[in-house]
RNA sequence: GGCGGGGUAGCCAAGUGGUAAGGCCGAGGUCUGCAAAACCUCUAUCCGCGGGUUCGAUUCCCGCCUCCGCCUCCA
């Protein structure tokens, strides 16, 4: 069955043919972060939708040339910068590096390039992009001395986020401000320096000043992926003006289809409400972190439902994913065991089908994946139960779960659960101790290796620890 | 006001023109020195409301209610 994917273009479910369909690379570019601060975790829902896209396409055998850009100058940057006193990219040195932290944490893949926007051979080619709408009359410069783009020159601008800019409504902001531009629509490519960004800014043809937002991603995506990408993501609220300034730039210069696929995330809401920053109800992932919870809870807490719809973030929902990893994690520890001996899987129908990624294939759904997880997980247990599943099977079910876990990325951080020393030494004691049915000391010394951070349970097959 | 997306059990949520996946919580059971955990089983006569089409609608159509998002630099 095919891939389909959901093309905010188009508003359609469409199959996924990627431009080399031959070589089956797919060139994926995805809306980074502005790093003016740490990121949120509504922003690492886009994220990791982002990275579930790329490993179901690796999955289906795609070849994924991510890049996503980080956006390290815009009016908030530069005031932040300013109230600190420092430069530009001190000021945000130690918001990239988190940010890189954040992604590993989250088990989200690297991109192959995060390029910068300050970067000196971005800028020029800003510059240069900017010089050729000029050109072509696509741009203009205004009284103010920034260079707008002007959008009755691109009739399509308006189709992606279906938006009738006769009927737009003008807003507080743009009654009172921005009069020199030839129309209310009309966004900045280039924006002329004034008092407030203090020493933010480059030389150009127009003067000193700074890029535009949107012409940032065009003038990446374009140097490093090329004129036409496959898929283009980013969270619903860069729909508009964002991407669609992006197409109006990018096709205005190269005279291509800038994206075959545009995909994106709805909110993450809490209280019913977008998380964001502005709104300052917004966690970031440390603040999660800090409540005790780890980055891969984090990361299917985040995952688990669709990226078509918005997710209501609750501490219920991080529970949720918490107690749904503690049955993963269980039923692969007793698989493992039971798959000891079998150094060959054997194949056996609750491991051998691709419901999984069918159920991804269809935009991604990956609630129907999991319910497929959930419901092998169960059949397999009931099977174990009832001694219908050898050693081998078991192996095979592990190896049916290592591909699914490719994509899921959600298995207990290597390590993590070393038992140290002093634990082990406290689990041999009792071990005798139950053997020679001291109860007694059996409980205090499950009460020590507690205080350790250990909880110890009896089952069948002996003592089993757990980290609490 | 315009545009877009939702409303399915206590919570999260999948899905289909033919009679409701899965997870969490809860209940019962198995196991157990105890405890905990784990595992198994069960848990929506019903899919926001009202009409219509149909042999049959949660699924299609119409109307309504309601929530959320976007409408010029917020993922």
């Amino acid at each position: 069955m095919a891939l389909r994917l959901f093309n905010t273009y188009s508003r359609e479910v469409e199959e996924f043919t990627p431009l080399d369909a031959a070589g089956r690379t797919v060139k994926l570019y995805t809306c980074g972060p502005t790093v003016y601060g740490f990121a949120h975790i509504g922003n690492f829902r886009t994220f990791i939708f982002e990275d579930l896209l790329q490993r179901h396409l690796e999955a289906r055998g795609y070849k994924v040339d991510r890049v996503m850009n980080l956006t390290d100058v815009d009016d908030k940057t530069i005031r932040n910068s300013r109230e600190q006193g420092k430069a530009l990219d001190e000021f945000t040195a130690p918001f990239k590096k988190a940010f890189f932290e954040d992604l590993h944490v989250l088990r989200i893949k690297p991109a192959r390039a995060f390029p910068e926007a300050t970067a000196p051979e971005y800028i020029a080619r800003m510059v240069s992009m900017i010089e050729t709408l000029v050109e072509r009359d696509y741009a203009y410069q205004a009284d103010d001395r920034s260079v707008y783009y002007r959008i009755n020159r691109f009739p399509e601008y308006g189709h992606l986020a279906h938006l009738d800019l006769e009927t737009l409504r003008p807003t507080g902001r743009i009654q009172n401000d921005e009069y020199e531009k030839e129309s209310v629509g009309d966004f900045a490519l280039w924006k002329a320096w004034d008092e407030a960004d203090g020493d933010v800014g480059w030389p150009s043809p127009w003067g000193r000043g700074r890029p535009g937002w949107h012409i940032e991603c065009s003038a990446m995506a374009g140097a490093i992926l090329g004129d036409e990408l496959d898929i283009h993501c980013g969270g619903e609220d860069n729909i508009f003006p964002h991407h669609e300034a992006e197409i109006a730039q990018t096709e205005a210069v190269t005279g291509k289809k800038f994206v075959r696929y545009w995909m994106h995330c709805k909110h993450l809401m809490v209280d019913g409400q977008k998380m964001s920053k502005s709104l300052k109800n917004f966690y970031t992932l440390r603040d999660v972190l800090a409540k005790g919870y780890t980055g891969r809870e984090v990361r299917l807490a985040l995952l688990r439902v669709n990226y078509g719809l918005p997710l209501n973030f609750t501490f219920e929902g991080m529970a949720d994913a918490r107690a749904q990893l503690q049955r993963i994690d269980t039923w692969v520890a007793r698989l493992t065991d039971h798959a000891a001996g079998a150094t060959q899987g054997e194949a056996h129908p609750l491991a051998d089908h691709e419901r999984f990624e069918e159920a991804l294939d269809k935009d991604l759904n990956i609630s129907g994946a999991l319910g497929v997880l959930f419901t092998t997980i169960t059949e397999s247990n009931s099977a174990l139960d009832k001694n219908q599943l050898t050693p081998a099977h078991a192996r095979r079910l592990l190896e049916w779960w290592g591909r699914v876990n490719q994509t899921l990325v959600i298995e207990p951080d290597a390590g993590a659960d070393e038992v140290p020393d002093e634990v082990k030494a406290l689990l041999a004691q009792r071990a005798q101790a139950r053997t020679d049915k001291e109860w007694k000391l059996s409980d205090e010394l499950r009460d020590q290796i507690a205080a350790l951070g250990w909880a110890v349970k009896d089952t069948k097959d002996g003592q089993k620890l757990t980290r609490v």
